[in-house]
DNA sequence: AGCACGCCGACT
DNA sequence: GTCGGCGTGCTC
C-alpha cells in the first residue's frame, strides 16, 4: 500500500491578522475524500477552535513543519463555495482593506461556523430541493406601458454584463419591470435547460415582507427566499443554504444578501440604489450596490439599479454612457398623476407651533373630505433642546457633543447618540429657575398641537420612539392602510415604501437645516427624501389631485426650485457641476481614516503621524480634524481625509498604508473607510 | 479580535 | 493571603 501523503491547506480565518494560515490534512484511508478549495474546515487556532474557509490546497508549506497543526474536521456535507464567490469576497477584502477571513467567515450563517456541525446537518436535511422541473410560469401581472415594455425588453435581451439605471418616479412601475425581467430571464434559462437564479436587493427590512409576498404570488412554482439580519437564525441558515444549493430561484434581501452564495446567478437587481442603507457602517464597510455591480461584471450578467433619485455616482455613469439609462416618466396606474409640489415661504408667514396657515387649511380640507394627510418632520422627540431663559443653561449631553432631546410622554431628556437618559430637570441645574423652555419642535410636539388644532381628527405618530416594540411599526402602518387614521405624522420612517391609497396631502416641516450641512451629500439626500415622501401621495389616482406643501425659508434655493418642477435631471446636473468644480466625488475618490481616543489630542496626533508615515504621490492627505460630532459616549473622535483623482492610485497607496498602520504600536482605535458617504 | 500570562492594589 | 485590574504577546 502506498504511503498516505498529507496535504497543506491554507485557511482564511476570522481574525484581524491579514494572513492565511497553514494546516496539515492527513488522509485516514486511501479513499478518504481530499479537501478542496471553498470547503469549510474546523481547525485549532491558539487555544480555541474555529471554522475557516479553505482557500488553497498544496503539497508543502513554507512554514516550519513542527508549527503546523492538524485540521480537526472538513465539512464535507456542505458543497464548496465556488470560485466566483471567493473572488467576490477577495475583491471586497482588498478594496475595503480588510483580511479575507473577516469577509468570508462572518457573512456565513452562524450555524455554518459553529464548532458542532449538528445545526448545519439539521438545516441541510430541512432544506428542500424544489421539484426538478421547476415551473417558471408566472401568474399574469398588470399590463405594461410602452416605457416599461421597452425597459423589460432591453434588460432581458442582454446575455452579458451591463448596468441599466432604471430612472423612474415613485409609482412608475419599477417593481413591475424588475419582476418581468426576472421572469423572462428565468424562463429563457429554463428553456435552455440551465438553472438560473435572480438576486433582488432592497434597502429596508420592514419593506421586505410585502415585496416578498407579491413575488411569491407572481411565481407560484418557484422557490423564493429572503435574507436579512433580522431573520431568525434557523430560517437564515435554511435561506442561505437554499441559495447556495441552487434551490432558490429568487433571493430577496438587504445589503448582506449581496454576499450570498448563488451558483446559478443570472440577474441582479438593486432597488432604490441611492439608499444610504446599502452602505455597511461597521466591520467591513462595503457598498452593497458597488459589490453587486462588481459581481455582475465578474459573472458577465446584467445588473439593474433603480431609483427615482439616483446617486450622483450612478447618474454620472449613466450620463457618460458607462451605464445604460432607462426612463420611466409616467406613473403606471392609469389615472395616477404626479402630485403638485408647492413651497410655503416661512419668511413671510406667521406660524403657530411651526405650522403655517396654508398647511393648516390644507389639512382641514382633507379632514372635511375624509382623505388622509401625511406630515413629515425628520426630528423625533418633543423638542431638540431645553433652555433656561434666566441664565442661558442648555441641555448638553455630558458624554457627547450633542444636546439632550426632550421626550415629553416619557418625561425624559435623552441623548440620541449614547444611551444617556435623565429625568426632566424640574428647575434649572445652574440657577434654579423653574421655567425651562423647550426650543424647536419634534414629532411629539406637533402631535400635541394637532390634538388641540383638530380635536376630532385621528392622529397617529410613527417614529422610532412610537415603534420600539417588535411588530408595532407593522401594526401602525396597517392602521393607516385600513383608513383608521386621518393625519399620519412621522420621521423618515413614513417616507419609504408604503402606498397610502387615501393619501392626498403631504406636508413637510423644517427641511432647511440640510441645506447648510457641512456634509456635501446632504443636499442630494434631502432631494431624495423629499421626492420619496412626495411620492407617498396620489398613488391611487381615483381621489382629488394630490398636493405636497413644503415649509421653507429659502423658496429661491435651486434644490427647491428643482423639486417643485419634479426636475431630478436638472438638480443632478447642477449638483454634478458643483462637485466637478469643487473636486468632490464622483470626480475624485476618497478614503477616511478615523481615530478614537480618550483625548482629542491623542487622536489628532495619531492621525498626524499616520499622515507622515509614507510618501504619497498623487494622493492628497488633508489635515487631521475633529469629527463634527467630536465626542460620542465619552470618546473623542478625529478624522483624516484622503483624496485622489485615480481610484487605482488610492487603492495602491491604501494597501501599503494599512500594512504600515497595523505595525504601529498604538492604543488608539482606528478604522479606514473607503468611499465614505458621511463626511 | 480572543485568550492567556503576568505583575500590582482592595477585599473575604 | 486571594480576586481582579488591564498591559503585552501570540495565534499556522
Amino acid at each position: 500500500m502506498p504511503p498516505l501523503t498529507p496535504l497543506i491547506l491554507k485557511l482564511a480565518l476570522d481574525t484581524p491578522l491579514d494572513v492565511e494560515f497553514d494546516y496539515r490534512w492527513q488522509p485516514k484511508s486511501a479513499d478518504d475524500p481530499p479537501p478542496c478549495i471553498g470547503q469549510l474546515a474546523l481547525v485549532p487556532f491558539g487555544r480555541r477552535e474555529v471554522v475557516g474557509l479553505i482557500v488553497a490546497v498544496q503539497e508543502s508549506s513554507v512554514y516550519a513543519p513542527e508549527k503546523i497543526r492538524d485540521v480537526t474536521e472538513i465539512r464535507h456535507q456542505l458543497p464548496p463555495l465556488l470560485s466566483h464567490w471567493v473572488a467576490l469576497s477577495r475583491f471586497a477584502a482588498d478594496y475595503y482593506q480588510r483580511p479575507l477571513g473577516e469577509v468570508v467567515v462572518p457573512c456565513l450563517p452562524k450555524n455554518l461556523r459553529a464548532l458542532k456541525a449538528t445545526a448545519l446537518n439539521a438545516a441541510l436535511k430541512k432544506t428542500e430541493a424544489p421539484p426538478l422541473a421547476a415551473n417558471t410560469t408566472a401568474s399574469k401581472g398588470p399590463d405594461l406601458n410602452a416605457e416599461q415594455q421597452a425597459a423589460v425588453g432591453a434588460i432581458s435581451a442582454a446575455n452579458e454584463y451591463g448596468v441599466t439605471l432604471l430612472f423612474g418616479v415613485t409609482g412608475s412601475g419599477k417593481t413591475e419591470v424588475y419582476l418581468r425581467s426576472a421572469e423572462k430571464i428565468l424562463d429563457r434559462e429554463q428553456r435552455q435547460g440551465t438553472l438560473a437564479q435572480v438576486l433582488i436587493l432592497v434597502p429596508e427590512i420592514n419593506l421586505t415582507p410585502q415585496l416578498e409576498n407579491s413575488i411569491r404570488a407572481r411565481f407560484p412554482g418557484l422557490s423564493i427566499v429572503s435574507l436579512h439580519s433580522q431573520l431568525p437564525e434557523g430560517e437564515r441558515t435554511r435561506s442561505w443554504l437554499s441559495a447556495h444549493l441552487g434551490y432558490a430561484s429568487i433571493v430577496l434581501g438587504t445589503r448582506l444578501a449581496v454576499l450570498a452564495s448563488m451558483p446559478n446567478l443570472k440577474l441582479i437587481i438593486v432597488d432604490e440604489e441611492h439608499d444610504p442603507s446599502y452602505k455597511q457602517q461597521e466591520g467591513l464597510r462595503y457598498s452593497a450596490r458597488d459589490l453587486a455591480i462588481w459581481r455582475a461584471r465578474d459573472l458577465n450578467i446584467p445588473v439593474v439599479i433603480g431609483s427615482a433619485t439616483p446617486s450622483m455616482e450612478s447618474w454620472h455613469h449613466a450620463e457618460s454612457g458607462r451605464y445604460k439609462k432607462r426612463v420611466l416618466a409616467q406613473r403606471a396606474a392609469t389615472q395616477a398623476v404626479l402630485p403638485t409640489i408647492s413651497l410655503i415661504d416661512m419668511e413671510r408667514i406667521k406660524t403657530t407651533e411651526g405650522l403655517s396657515p396654508p398647511l393648516i387649511d390644507a389639512l382641514r380640507t382633507r379632514l372635511a373630505r375624509g382623505e388622509q394627510s401625511l406630515l413629515f418632520l425628520n426630528r423625533r422627540g418633543y423638542a431638540p433642546v431645553v433652555h433656561c431663559d434666566a441664565c442661558g443653561w442648555i441641555s448638553h449631553c455630558q458624554r457627547c457633543t450633542a444636546f439632550m432631546v426632550l421626550h415629553k410622554p416619557e418625561r425624559r431628556l435623552r441623548c440620541h447618540h449614547c444611551s444617556l437618559e435623565l429625568k426632566i430637570p424640574w428647575s434649572c441645574p445652574t440657577c434654579g429657575n423653574v421655567n425651562l423652555q423647550p426650543l424647536g419642535r419634534g414629532t411629539q410636539r406637533i402631535e400635541e398641537h394637532f390634538h388641540v388644532l383638530f380635536p376630532e381628527a385621528r392622529v397617529l405618530r410613527i417614529d422610532a420612539d412610537s415603534t420600539r416594540k417588535k411588530g408595532s411599526a407593522q401594526a401602525a402602518f396597517e392602521t393607516v392602510h385600513r383608513g383608521e387614521v386621518d393625519i399620519l405624522l412621522g420621521t423618515q420612517m413614513v417616507a419609504k415604501g408604503h402606498d397610502f391609497q387615501r393619501l392626498t396631502l403631504v406636508g413637510v416641516i423644517n427641511p432647511d437645516t440640510a441645506l447648510f450641512s457641512h456634509d456635501y451629500r446632504a443636499g442630494e439626500r434631502l432631494f431624495a427624501q423629499l421626492m420619496q415622501v412626495a411620492g407617498r401621495a396620489g398613488r391611487a389616482g381615483q381621489l382629488s389631485q394630490s398636493e405636497v406643501l413644503v415649509q421653507t425659508r429659502y423658496t429661491q434655493h435651486p434644490l427647491y426650485r428643482a423639486l417643485i418642477a419634479h426636475d431630478f435631471p436638472g438638480f443632478a446636473a447642477a449638483t454634478l457641476e458643483e462637485r466637478s468644480s469643487a473636486g468632490l466625488p464622483p470626480f475624485v475618490f476618497q478614503a477616511l481614516l478615523r481615530a478614537e481616543s480618550k483625548t482629542l489630542n491623542m487622536a489628532l496626533e495619531f492621525l498626524q503621524h499616520a499622515r507622515e508615515l509614507l510618501p504619497h504621490p498623487g494622493i492628497v492627505i488633508n489635515e487631521p480634524v475633529p469629527m463634527t460630532m467630536t465626542r460620542v459616549a465619552g470618546v473623542e473622535r478625529a478624522q483624516l481625509l484622503l483624496e485622489s483623482p485615480a481610484r487605482g492610485a488610492l487603492q495602491h497607496f491604501l494597501k501599503r498604508w494599512v500594512q504600515e498602520l497595523r505595525k504601529q504600536p498604538t492604543r488608539i482605535r482606528w478604522t479606514l473607510e473607503v468611499d465614505p458617504i458621511d463626511i
